[in-house]
RNA sequence: GGGAGUUUAGCUCAGCUGGUUCAGAGCAUCUGCCUUACAAGCAGAGGGUCGGCGGUUCGAACCCGUCAACUCCCACCA
């Protein structure tokens, strides 16, 4: 209890208002609602260079996660960035329809809350659900994206659903059929039972599992002999036994060769199919014998089109069991597969099981096991687009960061690519634009009317009545649009903003969705604006939780971003995932890092408490501040050298060591060393000169953290003076030119005071007593200017030059100058002497490494000639310090 | 099966084209300090054979080879 007596002490002497800590909630509150009514993030073509993103549209099935939190906050640095210098910066905000993933929680919301399934609704009531929950968490999400302080146009938000952005994807798929890249067909797809839909190859995700392999026992019709009356075929999948038309074998095979033409009885169902040859089965695997699944499996799908077989498909769109199967119909097919099993059991028919490692497909929106399926669906051409896409990025178009990493899996994909099959069994997302006839024929067109013309034109004559397509359209054949249709570019082409913003600056995004999305993008601005739809790609790493794992809604392992940013605030939070992001490498978020945020946040507050005290104390008169041009000429310097760093990270997208930078410029250079430097004695004025320059480089360096934490630098802004513009608007003007015998000797001065301090601390001196400090130096000049800093900085009562070392003093060394130290205590020579010795033994070590290398000529022949130099500057550095602390040593 | 990435202090990670006393930061640990902005702080300290081995080079955390561990992506083996 005393401590915090002590602690809050101080706040009743400080004249300031201001609080004790940093407090966030209502200053962001207040500075985002004040930007807002000021326009700052709206934006319109004018005579300024564009800075256009897009925001990767979050899916409208939740809330935002770290992964989110790490995408939006590096766009809104970039953005801010942008702004601040000289471009017409541009931030679409907008959300994502996601089809099946929105439609399955729809429907879950449905059963769970209202006791409603989907058979019971019409499309259209279907539908009004689907929006209100499209309202309720689209809300959600816009709200989290302003409490991050995304600076996004909000006159701009867009909706992958809007009437023009429908229209754009409609078109487009129109077009792309008159084009012939789009075509319907009957394909084996990826199923999913439960959303009772077709995935696109990327939306399964495949899951090592524990299976079993099952060795059945084909019974063989007319066998040569009783002996040999069977084929053992294995498989996991013994439910889809009914639907087998064929069992196959390689034509090498010994075992089988007298098998020829022969056939099988197919258990469960007595079906008699044949025994066919194909090198595809390999005969080292199981039995050598495969039994062929047309209607179940990609592979046998393939054997049955080039051997002829038929093709039985024995399952219901819910993965139950159809007419077809004759044998457990309607039963779910895992435990089709149980029944199955123990049939065959019973039957004699099960040879043996084992277990198996195995993968199987999992549906990545609803997490039920894919089925393979032939079903009719639309399919868009790939080829050609691909061609397109890879070209823009092999030949720099497009530049993906962090390097060209990514590059060789892009080209992979685009140069294997298959044929993208968009239709989904759903409700939710643009309906397909064909219509058909009774006889199945059909036309694509926008609207019923004109498809009828259209018939008319085709077939000769139109029916009264055409039926819709019932499908939707893949959600990611109306995202791929998304850069394009936020500005109408489809919609209304040419129109003033498409042609302005586009194509955008730069995508952030993360690296799992290279192909759903960024390659897909890439085809359609290829294909529609003819040119790229972004200058660079930014890949983010994935966000993992403190062990590494993924972060997951299941495990309960991703901080909900409102509660982070209540308990830290959201710049801190902001820091904290941007201080931990590696560009392109996964990052381990954990709350610490946060903690450090809000410890950066209370520096610069408490930085500005101490700025503010001075406000009042100024004086022109100041006499006993001495020292300060060159402390002012250092930090000036200093400022300038980092804000030309933090410009090159920006360019390379390196905005963690950015930050970083500015980090330490801040805590260490400013706080640390600059603000102790010039800081009055207790209760004196300050020269009113050096405050002003004080507030002026505070100011900066709020500018130059501004796009990486928003709030507490526009606060804090504002609190050091009164200001007309406010700091997210101001203009960055081009740091000059950095002196570097001013920087060298900022350095310098920091050393000294380190060195001495270390040795007060070796040598038990209390931090309230003070020393005599005597100073043997080559060149006393470069010293002369820093005195006064260098007296206060160590506590020194007195500073004098000497030409000789100082008896019964501690002796340092910095650079080739001497320190004295006096002090009343008695001092212990053996200590004394022993450090100087170790201290001498490192030196003599080092000399004669550098020696060693001095004296390789092949070194001085080959190395740079600035390394040789540095390498002879070593040398005589060494030599001298080593002069210095042997005298220093001989005269203990 | 193919490809990519990672491996640096107890933990999480920086370290750009090989060359300054270059082995760093934050957290954690230890010592001293309520000092007049900040104890969520200040002043100091300790701690690493840069995954192993081999090579290239005057010089390697960095380049090459190889091995090991972990992670991710792609792929139709019942």
């Amino acid at each position: 209890m005393q401590t915090v007596t002590l602690h809050t002490n101080f706040v009743l002497r400080m004249s300031s208002t201001l609080s004790k800590n940093f407090e966030p909630g209502q200053i962001e509150e207040k500075w985002y609602q004040h930007w807002l009514d000021k326009g700052y993030f709206n934006s319109k073509p004018d005579n300024r260079p564009p800075f256009t993103v897009v925001i990767p549209p979050p899916n409208v099935t939740g809330v935002l996660h770290m992964g989110h939190t790490l995408n939006e906050t590096v766009q809104d640095v970039l953005v801010r960035k942008a702004r601040m210098s000289g471009f017409n910066a541009c931030w679409v905000p907008g959300s994502d329809h996601a089809s099946i993933a929105t439609e399955a929680k729809v429907v879950q919301m449905l059963e769970k809350e209202k006791g409603i399934s989907k058979q019971e609704l019409s499309r259209e009531d279907f539908l009004k659900y689907a929006f209100e929950w499209k309202d309720k968490y689209g809300g959600i999400i816009y709200h989290q994206i302003k409490k991050l302080g995304c600076s996004v146009d909000w006159n701009r938000v867009t909706f992958t659903m809007d009437d023009h952005y429908y229209e754009a994807v409609i078109r487009v798929f129109i077009d792309l059929f008159n084009k012939g890249m789009i075509y319907r067909g009957a394909r084996m797809i990826n199923w999913d039972p439960q959303a009772k839909t077709a995935l696109s190859d990327e939306e399964v995700d495949y899951k090592d599992v524990q299976g079993k392999l099952y060795y059945i026992r084909y019974a063989i019709v007319n066998p040569e002999s009783a002996k040999d009356d069977y084929i053992l075929i294995a498989t996991q999948r013994p439910e889809t036994i009914m639907g087998d038309t064929a069992v196959c074998v390689n034509p090498e095979d010994e075992r089988y060769m007298h098998l020829k033409g022969k056939k099988v009885i197919v258990p469960l169902v007595n079906r008699e199919v044949p025994i066919i040859f194909d090198t595809y089965v390999d005969p080292t695997f199981g039995t050598g014998a495969l039994k062929v699944t047309p209607a179940h499996d990609i592979n046998d799908y393939n054997l049955g089109l080039k051997h002829q077989l038929p093709i039985i498909d024995t399952l219901n769109e819910d993965g139950t069991l159809s007419a077809a199967a004759q044998v457990f119909v309607g039963m779910d097919r895992f435990e089709a597969r149980e029944k199955a099993v123990q049939k065959l059991r019973e039957e004699g028919l099960l040879e043996k099981e084992e277990t198996y490692q195995t993968r199987v497909g999992i549906s990545q929106r609803t997490s039920a096991v894919v089925e393979p399926r032939i079903s009719t669906q639309w399919f868009v051409k790939m080829e050609k687009l691909a061609e397109k896409a890879l070209n823009a990025v092999v030949s720099g178009k497009v530049h993906i960061h962090p390097e060209e990493r990514f590059l060789a899996t892009y080209k992979y994909w685009l140069e294997n690519i298959k044929d993208w099959c968009i239709s989904r069994q759903l409700w939710w997302g643009q309906r397909i634009p064909a219509w058909y006839d009774a006889d199945g024929r059909f036309v694509v067109s926008a609207t019923e009317e004109e498809a009828r013309l259209k018939f008319e034109y085709t077939f000769g004559s139109a029916p009264d009545s055409l039926k819709q397509d019932e499908d939707v359209l893949d959600t990611w054949f109306s995202s791929w649009l998304w850069p394009m249709e936020v500005f109408h570019g489809i919609t209304q082409p040419g129109n003033k903003e498409i042609s302005y913003y586009y194509p955008t600056s730069v995508l952030v995004t993360g690296q799992d969705i290279i192909f759903f999305w960024v390659a897909r993008m890439i085809m359609a601005g290829e294909e529609y604006m003819d040119s790229r739809p972004f200058e660079h790609v930014y890949f983010t790493g994935m966000v993992r939780d403190k062990q590494g794992r993924k972060m997951s809604k299941s495990l309960g392992n991703s901080p909900d971003l409102l509660e982070l940013i209540d308990r830290f605030g959201a710049d801190a939070v902001r820091f904290g995932i941007l201080i931990a992001a590696p560009a392109g490498n996964d990052l381990l978020f954990d709350d610490s890092s946060c903690d450090q945020g809000r410890n950066f946040n209370n520096k610069l507050w408490n930085a500005l408490k101490l700025v503010k005290m001075w406000e009042s104390r100024q004086s022109t008169e100041v006499t006993d501040q001495a020292d300060t041009d060159f402390v002012i000429s250092w930090m000036e310097n200093r400022l300038n050298q980092v804000q030309a760093e933090v410009e090159t990270l920006y360019s390379q997208f390196r905005l963690s060591e950015a930050l970083k930078t500015m980090y330490s410029l801040i805590w260490d250079d400013f706080c640390s060393w600059y603000l102790e430097w010039v800081k009055p004695g207790f209760e004196r004025p300050i020269a009113s000169g050096v405050y002003h320059k004080t507030v002026a480089f505070f100011s900066r360096l709020l500018q130059l953290l501004h796009p990486f934490m928003p709030f507490i630098t526009e606060e804090i802004y504002h609190q050091l003076k009164e200001r007309q513009t406010d700091l997210c608007v101001v203009q960055l003007q081009k740091a000059p030119a950095v002196n570097s015998n001013l920087l060298q000797a900022g350095e310098l001065l920091k050393q000294t005071i380190t060195a001495i301090r270390e040795a007060r601390a070796k040598n038990s001196i209390k931090p309230k007593e003070t020393i005599q400090l005597s100073i043997q130096a080559q060149e006393s000049n470069a010293y002369w200017n820093i005195l006064e800093i260098l007296k206060k900085q160590v506590n020194a009562a007195a500073i004098t030059f000497t030409s000789e070392p100082v008896a019964n003093t501690i002796t340092i060394v910095v650079g080739t100058t001497r320190f004295y130290i006096g002090t009343e205590q008695a001092l212990d020579v053996t200590s004394q002497k022993e450090q100087l010795e170790k201290e001498l033994d490192y030196l003599k070590g080092f000399l004669v490494s550098v020696e060693k290398k001095l004296s390789n000529e092949r070194f001085v022949q080959n190395a740079k000639p600035e390394v040789v130099d540095v390498e002879r500057k070593k040398k005589a550095d060494a030599e001298e310090k080593i002069r210095a602390i042997e005298e220093s040593l001989a005269s203990l």
